[in-house]
DNA sequence: CTGTTAGCGCTTTCAC
DNA sequence: GTGAAAGCGCTAACAG
């Protein structure tokens, strides 16, 4: 031990954590002999053993790391969650593929040191991986999904923000509308965007699931929705802004004007700096939602227990809405 | 003690570790006992201090991750990284804005509980960090910066890799070149790619620093560039693939065509879907550099010594160069 | 196959 | 202002 070099292990630990009255003799001691012996400070797992805490949130994420920060808006959330969690002195342990491989997300879940988890992706997730967390005791947060009792929700309210869309574009005079919703229409987002169109266009509506939520994506999906051209509808409206511009592209390719012959609009209202066209969409705090879900993280680890945040989303009319064409 | 329910503690740990020989009948028990009070399994951290492994990995990254991660090709080499580490059960602690708020990452470091760490990001970097992960003697794994004999490193070598477009474009016979460089022209990265352009092109290079690697940020330098009519250069060779996209915008909205008022070229060689015009560009494996740096972390964990990996770049032709117009 | 024992390195009362 | 002692919950020898 390398304390015993000098003097006891309670008056170093003291030193090290700057906690108790310590003389300044005894500190100067201490940390010379703690550098000639190359002692680093205290063992952050031993301490964390006494102190109940490791400083440690588990971000977890339903697929791949590629898959969900290919979006710019989840790299948005988390650079929210993150800045809080810096604060706070709080590390992000990035807990992947929950979705594929539950065996082996549960495994290292159940041995990663933690103080709270973080759900961060949007599926509805395994049943078991929300009931191992909740068997730890700790605060669970999640950004509107997976949906459970045991967990503290910030989100925005999907079906309101899809409807502002919806009726501007119902509004403009769209009847024959097309969705490209993101992967999994059981999650509670991508319901809840669909039940929003279903509320506005009833059975005019035509839907297409994408793989995942990216621009090669949304294009293979537009093409579907646009490959019959009778029955072609005169609004595609995408659940993410890279989906939207994925239908762009399947438009252009077939000799379809945007907004002329066809409006299309996104959602998250992300910066597109390399896209020509402002996008019409609806703009979600991502940054924001991820800080408030951070600091309710936070409030969680303090003992309070915590309330359900609902933030909100705007409308952003862009130049790819038009009424259709006759 | 949950264990005390029902057999002795090291029966118990047996049991959920699945490591000694154990009746059917006492692991059905300790299993039965277990659920009824709740017990969720191990205490990570308690077995982490016994064990002294805590299968978390410290992935470090100079600047925010909003900055690093608006990058897709660090995504991919992110994910590069996590594949392996999910295989080996070892999860990633995101430890972000060293090179901003060196203070707090450095206490950060030092109270997390981690068995290794890898640089992620490009700078050179506080040597505060370095140092104090390095008095914790675990594995310390570099994606080519920062340099140090302590860190065991995986890259391409910037400087082969980079001559690879400028004789490619020095070959199409254009003299007067401009470079849009990524932050930090101390980063070793950077430096290198600087040095192989002044190499090539000696003086008649034209030199504009970036503020991150984004669009935006691409197209702000390469203004910065064109701006004067009369030496105006007639390739710009980008440090990233963002970069080159926002000197082609640049260039746009200049009036100037691309490639034939002027060439530009990028580096990384991501996919841009979202992109007409397929880009020049240098290659390297993003997916396997993370991979490959991950495994470099697995051997040091294991004790075995690890030796710095090269990996090889190529150079992709598009189309977004050709000989100057005279 | 199962129980006993001895720490892992630290923080935290509590005396002095 | 400093030291002694207890114990966080677990795993790994070793004995039975």
């Amino acid at each position: 031990m390398a304390r015993l070099a000098e003097v006891s292990t309670s008056t170093a630990s003291l030193v090290f954590s700057g906690k108790g009255p310590v003389a300044d003799a005894t500190r100067t001691r201490v940390l010379a002999a703690a550098e000639s012996l190359g002692y680093g400070g205290p063992d952050p797992v031993a301490a964390s053993l006494r102190t109940g805490r490791s400083g440690v949130v588990a971000v977890i994420f339903d697929s791949s790391i590629q898959e969900t920060l290919h979006d710019p808006y989840q790299v948005l959330v988390l650079d929210g969650a993150a800045s809080v969690f810096d604060e706070l002195g709080l590390g992000m342990l990035i807990i992947g593929r929950v979705r594929d491989e539950s065996e082996r997300a549960l495994a290292q879940l159940s041995a990663a040191p933690i103080d709270a988890a973080m759900f961060f992706s949007c599926g509805q997730g395994r049943r078991s991986v929300v009931d191992s967390l909740a068997a730890r005791q700790i605060p669970l947060v999640g950004l509107g999904a997976p949906r459970d009792p045991r967990i503290v929700q910030c989100d925005i309210d999907s079906r309101v923000a899809m409807r502002l869309v919806a009726e501007h574009v119902a509004g403009l005079g769209h009847q024959r509308v097309g969705e490209v919703t993101l992967p999994d229409l059981q999650a509670p987002h991508t319901a809840a965007r669909h039940a929003a169109l279903v509320d506005v266009f009833g059975s005019d509506l035509v839907t297409a699931e994408a793989t995942l939520s990216g621009v090669e994506s949304g294009e293979q999906a537009a093409r579907a929705l646009l490959a019959d051209p009778v029955h072609r509808p005169t609004a595609i409206l995408a659940h993410s802004d890279l989906l939207a511009v994925g239908v762009m592209q399947a438009a252009e390719s077939l000799g379809l004007r945007v907004p002329e012959d066809l409006s299309v609009t996104g959602f998250d209202g992300v910066d597109l700096p390399w896209w020509p066209t402002p996008l019409t969409t609806v703009a979600q705090p991502g940054s924001d939602k991820g800080a408030r879900a951070a600091r309710l993280v936070r409030d969680g680890l303090a003992g309070e227990p915590g309330r359900d945040v609902v933030l909100q989303a705007h409308l952003v009319v862009g130049a790819t809405t038009a009424p259709p064409a006759v």
